[in-house]
DNA sequence: CTGAAAGCGCTTACAG
DNA sequence: CTGAAAGCGCTTACAG
């Protein structure tokens, strides 16, 4: 059935074969209203049988469209590093595109940088845009031409709708299982300072703590399995009975298990560790932690993304629950 | 700077700013020869001063060039998982296209679809494709249209340039190491049956077996932490005296750790254990493995597909290294 | 080395 | 509800 020529079937072999217009056929394809069933019927299995594939390039040149959905992802550092997370992000958002015949670019957004979203908004290429691990200052100044395409994974904004998972939820949930089982010295690791996005998760730990009324006890992390060590070592300086760490990532909790062990210190006999986002180790590490559907996230800001909204969508909270293990 | 109207900056800005014609102006741009160095010039810094990005929807509509790369991954299963190792790879794409403006996107490859292949060769989206698992039999019937814009993370063929770690000589190395610490009854795990870019790493293990007297014991792996629980039991059963594994992937490896240590037997002490990849989790997990330079891999696939060559490229070799840690 | 012109494949007012 | 026509932003023979 394949033509024997090369030459890809165009919107144009499909309206011959249909016996139709080209504008005709655009509306069907297109899926505009006011088309006669007849001539929906015939464009629709002309292109079928022709196995018609539309050429974006030209779809998106007219639309002014773009063709690309681009990962923005906040980072203090010059380079990117692509942790698991968002290895996830990404492949997901690779995936749920590829629907559509959009592609997805990757990159960093200086955290310091003036307007760094202003490329990305005169980018004719960029179809949407899913913010990363973005912060208040930035959420403030996103260009305006970006309004109606543009998500963020994270916290979110009057003109920004947020994907994130229920931090303030699943952190209650942790912080409760350790007091709930006897644990009186409960410090939490927490995310960077600059990283607004785990806030919930601290003032929810914060406000278990002290309807128990147990101390606040954070130490600063930046969700790398090294940080989880240095901030083992620095809690246990501060605080030298502690019974209890919460890290707020599960790498960090698993930096914080191997520094407690290095000492001999008996997880979770002497201290119960916990973490979040149950990345695949956690299970095979009986890590304890909370539930973090990272596709989901990644796939509901996508199609958000693609959608291209004409009136703000709300902000979609997916719920995070506890995974009780053997660390904690 | 940026002009008051929201209008994108199109070549014909550039080109009146620089006083030449538009012709003239996308030869610059393009980078084309024959080119007077003035023209050269006033273009280039018109583009510059107007901060012009090219529409690249409209160039690829001329260049029938694509806006999309697509990682297209063979699996036997319906619904594609992505483990770390893809996360890694789409996330090293996604980066590198981004740079040229081009998306990238991901998709399952039924291994047993009848020419998967030709829907991509027949999409003008596609710039090009990236085969991650790939077969022989996919590479033989590689679309001819495909041809010069296709490249394979695994084996390669007579048309598909390869891009790979050095699988033999990892395997070699860690073999080698296992046997001269005095292991004498080596069991591999390998990769899925269907999956022929692990090959020479089990040729490898076989080959240092045989040159040490030693006897050659195989287990199916399928790359996952369960397959490595599994393969370490069954490896037990038929094998009890066994006193190392070795298994082509990291995750695999951990698995065979878990399985051994839930039976109570020592590792390193009874069973030296051994992986293949440095994931995140192994220097954690103390496992001795050796190296995988994903990202420079999948950058390399990445940016031959980019530039669509004219002569096939050589294959791509990448080194692979020992990491002593713990388990072996 | 340069410019005028054609054309890539689509969508969308516009007129009917 | 439909079709003819214009135009999206670019590249590239073609002629000079």
């Amino acid at each position: 059935l394949s033509s024997s020529t090369d030459r890809p079937v165009t919107i144009n072999d499909v309206a011959r074969r249909a016996g139709v217009s080209r504008s005709t056929t655009s509306r069907v394809l297109t899926g505009s209203s006011r088309i006669s069933p007849q001539a929906r019927d015939q464009v629709t299995r002309a292109a079928a049988e022709l196995r018609y594939v539309p050429n974006m390039a030209a779809r998106s040149l007219v639309t002014r469209g773009g063709t690309r959905v681009v990962i923005a992802v906040v980072t203090p550092r010059p380079t990117l590093v692509v942790d698991e997370y968002l290895g996830r992000v990404v492949s997901a958002a690779a995936r749920v595109s590829a629907a559509q015949r959009i592609g997805v670019g990757l990159q960093g957004l200086s955290l310091t940088g003036s307007d760094p979203l202003a490329e990305l908004a005169q980018d004719p290429t960029v179809h949407g845009v899913v913010l990363v691990n973005t912060t208040e200052s930035i959420l403030r100044n996103v260009d305006r031409r970006l309004v109606g395409r543009i998500v963020s994974i994270g916290i979110g904004s009057r003109l920004v709708p947020s994907v994130d998972v229920d931090n303030a939820a699943g952190a209650t949930a942790i912080a409760r299982h350790l007091v709930d089982s006897g644990r009186r010295r409960i410090v939490m690791v927490t995310g960077p300072r600059w990283l607004p996005c785990t806030r919930p998760a601290v003032d929810a730990y914060t406000r278990v703590m002290q309807d128990a009324g147990l101390p606040v006890r954070t130490v600063v992390g930046d969700f790398t399995e090294p940080s989880g060590r240095a901030a083992a070592a620095t809690a246990l300086r501060r605080w030298p009975g502690l019974d209890a760490v919460f890290a707020v990532c599960d790498a960090t909790a698993l930096g914080v298990v191997a520094e407690l062990r290095s000492r001999t210190i008996g997880v979770p006999a002497d201290v119960a560790v916990a973490g979040f986002d149950d990345i695949a180790f956690a299970e095979f590490s009986k890590l304890t932690t909370a539930t973090h559907p990272v596709e989901a996230i990644a796939e509901a800001a996508s199609e958000l993304v693609l959608a291209s909204w004409q009136v703000r969508p709300p902000n979609l909270v997916f719920p995070s629950e506890l995974v009780l293990r053997e660390s904690a």
